[in-house]
DNA sequence: TTGAAAGCGCTAACAG
DNA sequence: CTGTTAGCGCTTTCAA
C-alpha cells in the first residue's frame, strides 16, 4: 500500500495541503520557518517512500502528461528515420515530465477512447489524420503537432526542407559532369510530402542549369525498371538522386550485379543517413537531417500548444535544414 | 467541459451509479425493465456524447490499463525484427483495452515516478533489468514479462527456441555438402541470450556431424576479420550462419566485391526474416519466427500477470518454434 | 505561509 | 436491479 500525504502529514504535524504543496515545489521558502517545515517534510516523506500518485494527480489537475503517439500501422512507422526522431522526442518529453504513448488508430475504436476519454494532453503524428480523429482531438482540447508532414495546414509542425536537400544534392551531381540525371522513388514508397518536395528542388536545380541536360525521374515504380534505364541505352544516367537509403541499397546491389561500377560509372545519391548505409560499399553519399532535432522541436511545439499559456488558435512551423555527406557513391561523371 | 454520468443520469432520471454501471457493462439486462432502462441510458449518453472519464476510472480502481514499455535507449530497442513484436503487442494490448507506453530507462528518473507513481500496471521488456528498476517494480507491484530475454528467471517470459534455429539451420547447410563452416557476430550485436543459443544449436549439429568437418566461429568481431577469414586460405568456410540480417548483408556485399558468388562459391543464411531481405539479391536464406505470435503471447502473458485472478509467484515461459526459409543464398557446397 | 473543506468523475460496498 | 453514501489521493479555493 502506497504512502500518501495524509501519512506524511500525520508524522510531520502539518496539514496534507501543505505536504502537498511541499511535494510539488509550490512552496517559496523564503521564510526561515516554512524552509525549515519544508525540509522535515521532505525527509519523512523520504523515510516513508512517498511518491505522487499520478491517477490522482491526473484526476484533480485535469491532465495525465501523455502524449499521444498517433499512427495507422499501414504505413509503418517504426522504420528508417523515423525511430530516431521518435527516441529523440521521447526522451525530451521525459525532461518535462511528460511520457509518450503508443494510439493505433487502426483497429477497434481504442484510440477514441484514450482521446476522448481524457487520457492524453496532446498528440503527435507522422502522417495525415483522418476527419473522424481530427475531430476527436478537436473536440478533446488535445493538440496536435505534426512531424514531417505538411497536409494539415491548420497543425504546427516540423519539417525537413527537403526542396533545399535536393537541390543541393543535384548541384553536387552537376557540378560532378552528370548530365543524365535520375530522381527514382521505388513502388514501395507511401504518398508523402517529401516526395514531391524532393522532387521539386531536383526540378529547380536541374532547370536553372539548363541546356544539354536531362533530368528524367522515376516515381513509384519497381526497382527493375529503374535498373535496366541505368543499364542501357546511350542516354542512360549516370547521376541518381534516391529518394531514401532504400533505392539506393537496391541500385548500389543491382549495378553491382550488372558489373556498373559505383562512383565510377554512376554516382548515386540517397535521402537519410542510416545505420545500413555506413556499412555500404562504397560509403553513401547522401542528405542527412539531425533527427535528434526533429524530436527535440518536436516535444518543444507539443508542450507550448498544450501549456497554460496556449495562444493556442497559431499554429506554428519549424523547418530544419538538412545537409549533403558527401561520401564515396559519388564522383566524375564518366566520359561517354 | 465534458459530459459526466451525472448529466446523463439526471437527463435520464435515474442514479449515476445506474448510468455507470450500465455504461460499464455491469448491468445483467435479464428483467425486461432493466434492459429498457439500459438502452434508454445508451441513447441518453450517446446523444450528449458521453465517454468514460479513465482518469477518474484509474483513481477509483486503482488502475490505469497502461503497460509500460522498459527500454534504454543504448540498446537500440526499434531495429528489426522487434518493431514487429512491439506493432503486434499493441495490437493486441488495445483489443483488451490496454495501452503501451514507452517507458525509457537512462536520463533523469522519469522511470522511477512512472512505475512508483502507479502510471501502469504492467510492463514488457526486451533486455535484463537493472536491479534499481526490478525493485521499483517488485515494491509498486507491477508485474512484467520479458520477450525474447531469459536473463531473469523469476519473470514470465515469451522466448524464440534459437537454438533449434539454429540447429536446422546448420542441418540445413550440412545436408548441402558443406563442411568447411562458421558462425558469425558481428561486433555492433549486443550481448544476449540468442548470441550464445544459436551458437549452441550450431555447435550440436556441428559435433553430430562428426569427422570431416570444421566448424569455426567468430563472435563481436569486425567484418573485415570474417571476410579476411572467408575469401583466403584453403580451408575457408563454404557455409556462413549469420547472426542475424546485419551479417547477412554485409558478407553478402563484400563477397560481391571480392567477385565470390552467392550461393556458387559461399552460402549463406541469416536470422529474422526483414524487410530487406526480400530486396537482396540473391534473397537470403533465412531462419525466421512468427513476430506478430511474440507479441500476441507477451500481451496474454502480461495481461494474466496482473490480472486479478493472477496466480502471481509462478513465472510462465513460452517458446515459439521458428523456421527455416529456404531462398536463394544457399546451395550446394562448391567441389575443392 | 498554512489549514479546512469541497471537489475532480467514477467505483464500490451496503441497503432497499 | 437500483439508489445512497463514502471514498480514491491530490488540488484548489478561501479564510485565518
Amino acid at each position: 500500500m502506497p504512502v500518501t500525504i495524509y501519512e506524511v502529514a500525520e508524522r510531520a504535524g502539518v496539514s496534507s495541503s501543505t505536504v502537498a504543496r511541499i511535494m510539488r515545489g509550490d512552496v517559496k521558502e523564503v521564510q526561515e520557518r516554512s524552509a525549515e517545515t519544508a525540509n522535515r517534510v521532505r525527509r519523512i516523506a523520504k523515510e516513508l517512500g512517498y511518491r505522487t500518485n499520478r491517477r490522482a494527480r491526473a484526476l484533480s489537475r485535469g491532465v495525465t502528461h501523455g502524449i499521444g503517439l498517433l499512427y495507422s500501422s499501414d504505413r509503418w512507422l517504426f522504420e528508417g528515420v523515423n525511430t530516431q526522431v521518435i527516441n529523440s522526442l521521447v526522451g525530451a518529453l521525459q525532461e518535462d515530465g511528460y511520457h509518450l504513448v503508443f494510439v493505433p488508430l487502426g483497429g477497434n475504436d481504442g484510440w477514441e477512447d484514450i482521446i476522448r476519454g481524457g487520457q492524453i494532453d496532446g498528440a503527435v503524428t507522422f502522417q495525415p489524420l483522418h476527419e473522424r480523429v481530427s475531430s476527436a482531438l478537436a473536440e478533446s482540447n488535445v493538440g496536435v503537432v505534426a512531424l514531417a508532414d505538411d497536409s494539415d495546414a491548420s497543425l504546427s509542425q516540423v519539417l525537413v526542407d527537403d526542396y533545399a536537400g535536393a537541390y543541393a544534392a543535384t548541384r553536387h551531381l552537376l557540378k560532378l559532369g552528370h548530365r543524365q540525371l535520375l530522381y527514382y522513388v521505388h513502388e514501395s514508397v507511401k504518398q508523402h510530402c517529401s516526395v514531391h518536395e524532393r522532387r521539386r528542388g531536383y526540378g529547380a536545380a536541374a532547370s536553372e542549369h539548363g541546356q544539354g541536360l536531362e533530368a528524367k525521374e522515376l516515381i513509384f515504380v519497381p526497382e527493375e525498371e529503374a535498373v535496366s534505364l541505368l543499364v542501357s541505352g546511350d542516354s542512360r544516367p549516370t547521376g541518381v538522386l534516391c529518394y531514401s537509403n532504400l533505392e539506393a541499397t537496391l541500385l548500389c546491389h543491382a549495378m553491382w550485379q550488372y558489373g556498373v561500377g559505383i562512383p565510377r560509372d554512376i554516382s548515386i545519391l540517397g535521402f537519410n543517413d542510416m545505420f545500413s548505409t555506413k556499412y555500404m560499399t562504397p560509403p553513401l553519399t547522401t542528405v542527412a537531417f539531425d533527427a535528434e532535432r526533429i524530436g527535440k522541436l518536436g516535444a518543444e511545439l507539443i508542450l507550448k500548444t498544450i501549456g497554460p499559456k496556449a495562444t493556442s488558435c497559431e499554429s506554428v512551423v519549424r523547418t530544419i535544414k538538412p545537409k549533403l555527406i558527401v561520401r564515396g557513391s559519388t564522383g566524375p561523371a564518366p566520359d561517354r
